[in-house]
DNA sequence: CATATCGGTGCAAACGATTGCAGAATTTCA
DNA sequence: TGAAATTCTGCAATCGTTTGCACCGATATG
């Protein structure tokens, strides 16, 4: 391995003074400073990562938190996209450890440990104390799909995007509107305030028994609760899901049961996944605009890891849209 | 943040005295030790990564290198089954940048840079000088997908997926069966091969033009590929997609030019991948055992990491098993 | 009792980079 | 031309570990 010493000596200089060649804290255009950047380019010197990050405490790594679930297609392209901006940036990104996996090792402890400039959470449970030891830690931390107080946290416009869907609902004429809430939490109660206000807006009434509790990522639990919703004396015609993948996974168990979407019944997803869109049918959702929420996302934190002293916590919403598909029928 | 010198001086003994016990080098039982022990725990310490990886030029992190396609569920479901693996074995995960992104560092640079223990190559272009360098290199290396000469390789067992789907197909009455193949390289040939023998063991004819050139996660190549081959004089009854992203892709765009599967013409799909099992119709497909997969390639890594001296390079065929759906109609 | 053996300990030198400091070289300006 | 100002350079300390070596006390052996 080549080493800046190696360097030093085949330019016959101080390793300080390659060291800052390399860096550019000296007069680029001067002809020693030029010379030194060949020989080590020319020698195959790159930076030993460990050294520098034992000395300077910055890795440019940042770690990326989730407990599961990377296999859904929203989460990898979320993923996908704060590793581009992350590369960009000049950084690398790691995966933190789950807590279950080494007994006493915490997410904190795994960030320090290796030294992370900063992470973002992607999917946990945000009412672990692991995960609110690590937002409330002084290791720049970025939560997507949730809230924090006084934490960097970036989510979909989860309330614009209810009014919004309802109001296209109510463009095809449903009056009859029932919600399936994911998991408590912020994102869920977001949700169910932009859905009351839609209705409201809209002049849709919400009998009680329409909103219900369920779970996301979770077929089966979907599919219960629109069985139970049209078990109702009122039963709604159309039906809000948690998400793009409980949706399909319910019309595809909603067929056992004899009962066709939309025909007997128009459900609405959340995500906007891409795969979806070559399904029969193809769900008229709300694509998350994962492009954007990583780039705001990674922002903040270069800005927290940058700036720490002058760095103020925000919550950042990101609007996505609706995508029309099939699930969505005319009353 | 705890340093071993911090615990040293609360235990009156020196630094190198805490390293010993703490890293299991000296009598476990020994009062002192278990005293030493107890207080870094009490005190917070953790080692400091970096310190530890300049010292031993060992950073108990892995390489994981693709290029693109992430979001594809297969490619996800693999990366997150390496990571429980390589969690389990106390390693972490690092992603290697595309070399598109820094000019001049490579995948080999970027992985000795990190002082990475070893790189698992998920999905590249097998054929480009940065992933040969890599395999090459003293890096500790796996392929998935790919047989490089002299480098351990795991892949599915193209070769023999190919002859059950043949025999499959058979079993349903279907005579005449095409295709596509995925952009040349290892697998391809394996399933190319595969494909021959099955046929030739069912004494299936194979007219010439029923076996074409497409690429992999493509659906729109694949779909004008299908149509290519429904316009042969002898059109085949059954086509063998590449993958299932582009078979559905193709069984979608196939409905706007009228064309039903499997009523108009039997798919089989290749991968397995979940969602698409909420799909109609359901690809009948191959399922590609990733957990398998990703433990074998693990298991590898760590041989090499482990033993490099003694380390023989293998290349691992995994079997997987044939998943019925709805593709593959009876003739 | 003297000597060899042995486990445990501390000292100090690494690992490969960055950076404050002081002095050398260069430039600026009178 | 000479002094002052400015830039560049090398020295050496440092980041937090690990580990070879020498040493020490205790135990085993003759």
């Amino acid at each position: 391995m080549v080493r800046l010493k190696d360097v030093a000596e085949a330019c016959g200089v101080s390793v300080a003074t390659v060291s800052r060649a390399l860096n550019g804290l000296t007069n680029e255009n001067k002809e020693r400073t030029a010379r030194i950047c060949r020989t080590a380019r020319e020698m195959g010197y790159y930076p030993n990562a460990a050294a520098k990050t034992l000395k300077t405490s910055r890795s440019h790594n940042i770690g990326i938190l989730y407990e599961d679930l990377m296999s859904h297609e929203y989460f990898s392209s979320l993923i996908e996209a704060i590793r581009r901006g992350a590369e960009k940036r000049g950084y690398d990104l790691t995966f933190i450890r789950r807590e279950l996996e080494r007994p006493r090792e915490s997410y904190y402890e795994h960030a320090r440990r290796r030294n992370m400039d900063g992470v973002i959470v992607i999917q946990a449970d945000f009412d672990s104390a692991g995960v609110i030891r690590l937002a409330t830690s002084s290791i720049p931390t970025v939560i997507i799909d949730h809230l924090y107080e006084g934490c960097d946290c970036v989510t979909s416009d989860n309330r614009a995007s209810m009014e919004q869907i309802v109001a296209r609902v109510r463009e095809k004429g449903h009056q009859r509107v029932a919600l399936i809430q994911g998991e408590r939490g912020a994102v869920s109660q977001e949700r169910l305030a932009g859905f009351y206000k839609g209705c409201a807006e809209q002049g849709i009434r919400v009998p009680s028994g329409y909103v219900v509790d369920g779970r996301f990522h979770h077929p089966e639990d979907c599919c219960r609760k629109i069985l139970d919703l049209l078990r109702l004396p009122e039963k709604p015609t159309c039906i809000l899901c948690p998400d793009d993948h409980s949706c399909l996974g319910a019309i595809w168990l909603l067929k056992n049961a004899g009962i066709r979407v939309p025909e007997d019944v128009s459900l609405i997803g959340f995500d906007g996944i891409q795969l979806a869109q070559l399904m029969n049918p193809r769900p008229t959702t709300y694509c998350q605009d994962y492009e954007t929420i990583a780039g705001e996302a990674l922002a903040l934190l270069m800005d927290n890891i940058e700036n720490p002293e002058s760095h103020v916590p925000r919550q950042i919403k990101v609007p996505g849209h609706i995508l029309d598909g099939d699930t969505l029928g005319e009353v």
